[in-house]
DNA sequence: TAGATTGTTAATCGATTAACAATC
DNA sequence: TAGATTGTTAATCGATTAACAATC
């Protein structure tokens, strides 16, 4: 990559979120919005607007504000969203189906097409026209089919040594739903959502609101 | 309540991890750990451990470090975990449905006690021996049992307009599944879990450790 | 007592906000 | 041209890390 400076965290944590309230505009007609608008809309300053969207490129135009149409387009590049991605969910649990029944996932080209476990009982069911095979099949079904995003949601003890497993078979993105952190070297993204975590989070500022 | 310091939000986002650890090491019976030991399972700096506990209380003993036993139980308190909290789930689809069967809440005191939905084809049905009642009945159901937390999980057209209901129903704390921003009073505790944005920002870091 | 490790203050680092010249 | 709003530098704020005296 020719650019080098980093990116922080924070700011691209905010990018899926500029997208999600530039669609919205897009989809109701607005041609063109300025920060300070924009920041109205999503709480937010906007000098930290403009500092976010000045990591990637001058978006906008002086006097004039942004052209929605087109930052809509260009985070979607940042982003990396538009070409088709190939996803497989690893653990047919209840967390496992309800992923591959969200169909929010291929409207935006993130597509699931291969469920594993180690379940005989659910290995041959189909959920929403996609097969559950087993595990042992993983491997060679990654290397057949140039998987880019694994979905793990196996249960804790599983967890690690799946996940190795996975970065093993070649795959660089795991999105991580078991509640266990997982330990992999620097080259691999992994993002958690550890639900347990996040409702605990929400019972303390729930009883911290309540405390005032 | 009598403290009045401001805990950042960075360092309640880190005590649920801090609860997990600490229950692993008493599951194994570790006694006792400091701040340095932890920090290396933990993946960040000692000194970041004992400025995030002392925000609460001095927890540990020179020259010793931190009781497990002890300094989990502190957490627990910290977080408000061990008395039972009451729960509905608003919308019985996928997510909602696989939530309802997540064990891992219950053995928390997280209780889920009704589930909601418009749909007559899941009215009356039972999911883990709880019932799906009409939306029509979550008014009443929230007041005569002493709902703590709704767990929102409807397609975003309706969520701006139940989530608005919940708050007129007395609801606190709300657990936003739906992926869009709720805007309600700071007096309301939200907690967003945002999947596609999740997915999008693994996409996004996915793509940037291939570029290296 | 000597060694270890906390609690806490001070230093550093990074992220957010403010300000304003550039320019559409 | 005058007004609006960006891109960008500078100031501020807050969070993390380092350092060390207190003390178990």
């Amino acid at each position: 990559m020719a650019d080098n400076k980093k990116i922080s965290v924070a700011v691209i944590k905010r990018l899926p979120r500029y997208y999600r309230y530039l669609g919205d505009l897009l989809n109701v007609g607005i041609v063109r919005i300025s920060s300070k608008e924009l920041s109205e809309k999503m709480n937010i300053t906007a000098s930290q607007i403009r500092q976010d969207l000045n990591n990637f490129g001058g978006f906008g135009q002086r006097g004039y504000g942004y052209n929605v149409e087109f930052l809509y387009n260009e985070i979607k590049k940042i982003l990396g969203i538009g070409k088709e991605y190939k996803m497989i969910v690893v653990g047919a649990g209840n967390i496992g189906q309800a992923l591959v029944n969200y169909t929010d996932f291929e409207s935006n080209g993130f597509k699931i097409v291969g469920i594993f476990d180690v379940n005989p009982r659910l290995i041959g069911m189909t959920i929403r026209g996609i097969e559950v095979y087993d595990a042992d099949k993983m491997e060679a079904f990654i290397k057949n089919n140039e998987i880019d995003i694994a979905i793990l949601t196996i249960p804790k003890t599983q967890a690690k040594a799946t996940a190795k497993k996975l970065v093993e078979c070649g795959i660089k993105g795991i999105w991580n739903f078991s509640p266990m952190d997982l330990e992999l070297p620097k080259s691999i993204a992994v993002e958690n959502v550890h639900l347990t975590d996040g409702l605990m989070t929400l019972i303390y500022k729930t009883n911290a609101v309540l405390d005032k």
